[in-house]
DNA sequence: CAAAAACTTGACTATTTTAGTCGGGTATAT
DNA sequence: ATATACCCGACTAAAATAGTCAAGTTTTTG
């Protein structure tokens, strides 16, 4: 049960953002460098942040990212939710008449599912991006 | 964010076998026709509960498998650790010197991961597989 | 104005993982 | 005997992942 890189990188690079923003834009070449993420990943996965509100540009020298929301505002749920990656741990299509297996009744263990989905997205939904700084802030500062 | 499907199978599978049991083993083609699981499939993911002491098998005709602990001893950790199925949310390696991406210090986000381990892994430490039958139990009796 | 820094975007690709299948066994109840 | 059911390693097609690449556009600053 793995979260991917996209979402991985994103959490961290709106991480350092919240760090070493003075009000400034962040270049993602700053972000790359401190970071060690590839300045071309970065850029993608910018683009989908940018599109879903999460982070806004400044373009040109001196440009970069901003947040959008403050650190303490922004939800971790906000960010995966920018990257389509989505907490559905199983497959089971509840929408469609056969829902599970082809069967035309849910699955044995389909309110399993669904309780470990809920359970899981509380945790990034209460989860906002200073809670990650609060322990680790000391280090990068 | 998924489980895979040998995972979900052998739940669904071991919570088929606590509903369908009477005290005799349980054949995987029975669970295959009930629960609409590849007989193949379900042969490989029982090769590796057996090996993990999760069922013990009955060769030969009318054999099949048998629970080693009683549905309400049985917690679904030990189902997905039986099929390597770690909660491991991202690849930080935590052993080595460079720990994340290279860098000689955790990676900014690294406690945060850990923490949502953690909080996953303990909804599966303390479920049970019978838990999984008390709501869905009725519908297939 | 020129040039450099930095964002923009779509397409492409190698690698890995997943979700199985296949073939050829062995054990045992009837 | 023989049918049923477990045993086990190897194989494979398809999908997802984790990026890279190319070719821009915009804006600041010297």
């Amino acid at each position: 049960m793995k979260l991917n890189t996209k979402s991985r990188y994103a959490v961290m690079a709106l991480a350092d953002m919240a760090v070493f923003s003075r009000n400034n834009a962040v270049s993602l070449r700053d972000i790359s460098l401190r970071q060690g993420i590839s300045l071309l990943y970065l850029e993608q996965i910018f683009l989908r942040l940018k599109k879903n509100n999460v982070v806004k540009s400044v373009r040109g020298i001196n440009g970069g990212y901003i947040l959008v929301k403050s650190p303490k505002d922004l939800k971790i749920s906000d960010i995966l939710l920018a990257l389509d990656q989505k907490v559905k741990t199983v497959g089971c299509k509840k929408e469609s008449k056969k829902s599970c297996n082809g069967k035309s009744t849910k699955c044995i263990t389909h309110h399993f599912w669904d309780e470990l989905d809920i359970y899981i997205n509380s945790f990034f939904e209460n989860k906002k991006l200073s809670d990650l700084l609060k322990i680790e802030r000391q280090e990068y500062k």
